[in-house]
DNA sequence: GCTAGACCTTGTAGCGACTACAGGGTCAAG
DNA sequence: CTTGACCCTGTAGTCGCTACAAGGTCTAGC
């Protein structure tokens, strides 16, 4: 079968299934005699694989760990297990951050009847305001895995101070 | 002060602060005349400002908006406050997405009790075989707004088939 | 055999919001 | 005048695709 009925048969796009085939997630397939990549039955099977794997929100790393452990049957599952636990780990914490976010913008709308003028709206305020304005408990950073997005965690060394 | 200096009082990082004069968020500082960047206090409130929306989840682009709307006093608040409740509305859709996703791998991770072999591993058997597996109430997708990810959905021409 | 046109090929650039370098220049304390 | 912390620009990388451009291949139908 040609990458087009690949891609039907699986639900995942050509561009998608030449992107794969680059980062070495899905294998090399033959070719026809003028370049066409010709699929086999094991490679709707590794792709079905992956998208599923991919709809549950695993990562391109951790599905490629999946397919290699997947691979050797006598190896005891225990890392299978340990991956996807750690996975629902991560959404619980992107969840609960969500959520933290969530009802500090709710506290935020709630504060404001959308009836005013800007010079008076407590939104804003409170966005141009002192820290604790809107700090219920502990918001900060809570959209995908912020690594290391706080600057103002490494203190290098004492320098003097510039005109601040 | 300096970039650095901003960079503390705000907890930006100093190529953040650079990269959001780059696409015009934060207005061009003046210069030493060795070139040096020189922020004062408005840069101070407008880059703060920046930040707590910025970790309240909203996009550069509702920023850039919220900045724009903040500086006419005058203009009624009503679109500072559909902003943020559409802001909310996203986040319920994520998180609601995220926990039919958490909740479809902890029925996987609960097939699996680790001990066994690959061989007889339900999480990977799941991966491998039929579409309800694992199909609770309507996974498929959760992860951001996954824009037209489904590539099965467009249904061009009838052509011929090749050999499948 | 020939044409039409659906399908395929490679390569490159773009998305969002940064982050991380490399290779150099500036600044102020001592 | 040296030291070295700090700054500059520019470019490339991150993740997981997606979209395009310019061209080549394939087969149904005539």
């Amino acid at each position: 079968m040609t990458i087009g009925a690949l891609g039907q048969a699986t639900g995942v796009g050509a561009e998608t299934i030449r992107y794969y085939e680059r980062i070495e997630l899905l294998p090399q397939p033959a070719r026809t005699s003028g370049g066409y990549r010709v699929y086999r039955p094991e490679h709707v099977r590794r792709l079905n694989f992956i998208r599923r794997s991919r709809e549950l929100g695993l990562s391109i790393d951790a599905v490629r760990e999946l397919l290699s452990l997947a691979s050797d049957r006598l190896r005891p599952c225990a890392r299978v297990d340990r991956l996807v636990r750690d996975h629902i780990h991560d959404l619980d914490h992107k969840i609960e951050g969500l959520q933290k976010l969530r009802s500090a913008l709710q506290r935020l709308a709630d504060s404001c009847r959308g009836g005013g003028r800007v010079s008076e709206c407590r939104i804003l305020e409170a966005l141009q305001e002192a820290e604790e304005a809107l700090a219920g408990p502990d918001v900060e950073c809570a959209e995908e895995d912020c690594a290391g997005r706080r600057a103002s965690d490494k203190q290098p060394k004492p320098r003097r101070e510039r005109r601040a």
